[in-house]
RNA sequence: GGUUCCGUAGCUCAGUUGGAUAGAGCAUCAGCCUUCUAAGCUGAGGGUCGCGCGUUCGAAUCGCGCCGGAAUCACCA
C-alpha cells in the first residue's frame, strides 16, 4: 500500500504542481492512534512544490487522492499531516491474501540470496554454561531461523575451546583429587563435575599462591612459582608433545563435558550443523601465520615471536604466535576462518560473540585482510551485551555465576507451579502437563532474554523472569491458546470460517488495527534479519497479542450474529494464532495449544 | 590515558532513513469473571528522554562539548 500510495502522489504533485517529487520527499508512515485514518503523508517536504501553507497543500493532494484512487475514502488535514482514510473493502481484499498464504514470512524476501555462516555458543570445556552462554545460545539460534526464514543459506557452527591452560587445570585437579570420580558413579552432569575440579584448582592454586607471598615474594612471582600452576603448565607442553597418557585423560573428562553440554543444548532447542574444535584448527592458523611470515606481512622478534603491526589500521602490534612457537587464541581463530571459508565459501561469517571482545575481532579482521584474504570484509562480531545481575556482574569468586541448567530447571518449576495452581489442565496425563510446564518455561526464559535488544547489555532479574504477565513469553503464549480454544470451539459447534470474507463487511476499528498488524509482520522480520535483532520479533509478538487480546475481550467471535462478521473474526483470530506462532517459532520458542 | 558501547517513568525495557500530545510491562492504587481460557481486560498516578550548545519548519533520534556507567587495550582464552 505504501508503495502506491508514493507512486499515486508522485502523479499528484505532477498533476497539481508540475512538479517532480524525489522519492524521499514522499513520506508515509501510518498514522497514530489517536488520530483519525490510516496512512499519513507529511506534506512539508512537499512544499517547494505548491508554494503553499502545509494545511493547503495537504487539502489539494487529500482532494485528488479521494478523487482518484477508490481505495482511499476520505481525508483529514492536522497542521502539516495529511491523513489517509483507507476504504474497508481494500483492507478486506489485502487481509484475505493473507489468509491463503501459505508461507508467512516470504522466502522471497530477500532478493539476493546469500550463504551465511553463523557462530555461536563458543564454550570451553571446563566449566559447564552459564546465563551468558543462554543468551548467546538464544540469539545465535533465532538469528538463523530469522536469516533463513528470510532465504539465506545459513550453517550454524560452534567452535569449542577444548585446549589451553585452563583445560589443563582441571585435568590436573581431577588427578590430584579426583579418586577417580566419573560422572556415572557421582551421578553428576560431566560438565558440572569437570567444573567441580577446575573451581578446585583455583581455590587450591590461591591457598599455595597466598602461602608463598607470605614468604616474600611479590604476586607475580609467587603465581608463576606454585607448584599447582607450575604442574599445570608441564601438562600442557605434554599435551602440545602428545602425550598419550594426558590425551587419554583430556578425551576422557572432554567426553563427560560434551555430553554434559548436549544436554543443556537439547534442553535449549539449539544446535548446530558442523562442530569446530579449537585442538584441529590451531594448527592450521599456525601455519598461515608462517607462510605469512615469509611473505613479509608479519615480523619476527628476537625472541622469535611472531607479531603484525596493525598500527595503520588505528590497532597496536599484536602477537600471532608466541616465542616458544605455540599458539595464543587468535591463533585458531584465523585458522577457523580460513577453513571455514575453503568449505562454504560463505558471503558472510557472523559471530556471535560478546562485546568484551570488539578488539579481539576488530584484529582478526585487520590481520585476515592484511594476509590478503579478500573475504575478510564477510566477516562480522555480533557484539552483544553483557547479562548482569541486579547486584552487578556475574562473578565466580563470589559465586554469583547463574547456571544454565539450574536456571532452565528453575524456570519448568516455576511454570508447574503456576499452572498447577490454575489448574486448567486437569484432564491431562502427567507426561502431557510436563510438555506445557516446559514449553511455558523456556518459553518464559527465551522471552525474556530475547525481547531486548541483543547489543545491549541487559539485567537479569530472577525474580521478574518468573513473572508470566505482562510483556512476557506465556503472556504470549497463553493469547495464542486461547485462540486455539477458541477455534476447537468453532469447530465443535460446525461454526467454519472461511477465506472469502465478504468485501461489504462492515470493519470496527479494533479490526482494522489488526489487519494492520497483521500485515506489518514480514517487514518486522525482515528489519530484524538486516538489523540482527531478533528483539524486533519478539517486540512485535507482543504488540500482537496485546492488541488481539484487547480485541478478544472486546467483541464476541463465536457469538456474534452476524455471519459474515463472525467470519471475519474468526479468520482474524486464526491468522493472528499462525502470526503469534511463526513469529515465536523464530525465536525457537514452542507454543502450547492448551494452558 | 586511547578505543568502542551505553544513559528514556521507582525498576526492566520499546521507540531512527529527524515528524504530531515520548510508549509498554512490573510495582502502587481503583475496577471487570453466570457468556468464546481472568497467565486476560479497563482506568489513575508516575518523564526537564543524563546536561549544555548547535543544525532544522520540526530533535529522544543528527553534530560538537561536558557529566556518569560498562567493556577492552596480556606471550589468558
Amino acid at each position: 500500500m505504501e508503495s502506491i500510495l508514493k507512486e499515486k502522489i508522485r502523479e499528484a504533485v505532477k498533476v497539481l504542481y508540475k512538479g517532480d517529487a524525489a522519492n524521499e520527499l514522499i513520506q508515509i508512515q501510518e498514522t497514530r492512534k489517536d488520530f483519525k485514518g490510516d496512512f499519513t503523508l507529511v506534506v512539508f517536504p512537499l512544499l517547494r512544490f505548491s508554494k503553499n501553507t502545509p494545511e493547503k497543500t495537504g487539502e489539494t493532494i487529500g482532494n485528488y487522492l479521494t478523487a482518484t484512487f477508490p481505495a482511499i475514502k476520505g481525508y483529514n488535514v492536522i497542521k502539516g499531516f495529511l491523513n489517509l482514510e483507507i476504504s474497508d473493502a481494500w483492507w478486506i481484499e489485502n487481509f484475505s491474501k493473507m489468509i491463503s498464504e501459505s508461507n508467512l514470512f516470504g522466502k522471497s524476501l530477500v532478493s539476493n540470496p546469500e550463504t551465511i555462516l553463523i557462530e555461536y555458543s563458543s564454550p570451553n570445556t571446563n566449566k559447564p554454561l552459564h546465563l551468558g552462554h543462554i543468551r548467546n545460545n538464544l540469539i545465535g539460534f533465532s538469528l538463523y531461523r530469522i536469516l533463513s526464514a528470510c532465504g539465506h543459506r545459513v550453517i550454524k557452527t560452534n567452535i569449542v575451546n577444548d585446549r589451553g591452560i585452563h583445560i589443563c587445570k582441571s585435568m590436573l585437579a581431577w588427578q590430584k583429587y579426583g579418586n577417580v570420580e566419573t560422572p556415572e558413579s557421582t551421578g553428576m552432569k560431566g560438565d558440572h563435575l569437570v567444573g567441580k575440579y577446575y573451581v578446585m584448582f583455583e581455590k587450591e592454586y590461591k591457598l599455595q599462591a597466598d602461602e608463598l607471598m607470605k614468604k616474600g615474594l611479590d604476586e607475580d612471582e609467587a603465581r608463576n612459582s606454585a607448584p599447582l600452576m607450575k604442574e599445570a603448565r608441564e601438562m600442557l607442553i605434554k599435551w602440545e608433545a602428545g602425550d598419550k597418557e594426558v590425551l587419554d585423560l583430556w578425551m576422557k573428562m572432554n567426553s563427560w563435558v560434551y555430553a554434559g553440554f548436549d544436554e543443556t543444548y537439547r534442553a535449549l532447542g539449539v544446535d548446530f550443523d558442523e562442530i569446530y574444535y579449537e585442538s584441529e584448527t590451531y594448527q592450521h592458523g599456525k601455519d598461515i601465520i608462517l607462510d605469512a611470515l615469509k611473505k613479509g606481512v608479519l615480523y619476527k622478534k628476537d625472541d622469535s615471536s611472531i607479531w603484525i603491526d596493525l598500527t595503520a589500521d588505528n590497532l597496536d602490534n599484536k602477537l600471532l604466535l608466541r616465542s616458544d612457537g605455540t599458539a595464543v587464541y587468535i591463533t585458531q581463530d584465523i585458522g577457523t576462518a580460513v577453513l571455514r571459508q575453503a568449505k562454504y565459501g560463505f558471503n558472510k561469517c557472523i559471530y556471535v560473540v560478546g562485546n568484551e571482545q570488539n578488539y579481539h575481532f576488530q584484529v582478526l579482521k585487520a590481520v585476515l585482510k592484511r594476509i590478503g584474504y579478500k573475504w575478510s570484509d564477510g566477516l562480522i562480531h555480533f557484539s552483544y551485551g553483557m547479562v548482569e545481575l541486579p547486584e552487578g556482574r556475574m562473578k565466580s569468586r563470589e559465586g554469583t555465576i547463574v547456571d544454565a541448567d539450574d536456571l532452565i530447571n528453575e524456570m519448568k518449576i516455576t511454570a508447574r507451579e503456576v499452572s498447577l495452581e490454575l489448574g486448567k489442565l486437569a484432564d491431562f496425563n502427567e507426561d502431557e502437563k510436563e510438555e506445557v510446564f516446559r514449553k511455558i518455561g523456556l518459553g518464559a526464559l527465551k522471552y525474556f532474554i530475547l525481547k531486548v535488544d541483543p547489543r545491549k547489555n541487559m539485567t537479569f532479574n530472577p525474580a521478574e523472569s518468573i513473572d508470566f504477565n505482562g510483556n512476557t513469553g506465556p503472556f504470549i503464549q497463553y493469547t495464542f491458546a486461547r485462540i486455539k480454544s477458541v477455534l476447537r470451539k468453532a469447530d465443535q459447534t460446525n461454526i467454519k470460517y472461511d477465506n472469502n470474507i465478504l468485501s461489504d463487511t462492515t470493519l470496527g476499528a479494533k479490526e482494522i488495527l489488526l489487519i494492520k498488524l497483521l500485515r506489518n509482520f514480514k517487514i518486522n522480520v525482515s528489519e530484524a534479519a538486516e538489523g540482527y535483532s531478533p528483539a524486533i520479533v519478539a517486540n512485535y509478538c507482543y504488540e500482537l497479542a496485546r492488541e488481539y487480546n484487547q480485541f478478544y475481550h472486546d467483541f464476541s467471535i463465536l457469538g456474534e450474529e452476524n455471519p459474515s462478521i463472525r467470519n471475519l473474526r474468526l479468520a482474524l483470530s486464526e491468522v493472528t494464532g499462525r502470526v503469534l506462532g511463526s513469529g515465536m517459532w523464530l525465536l525457537g520458542i514452542e507454543m502450547p495449544e492448551r494452558m
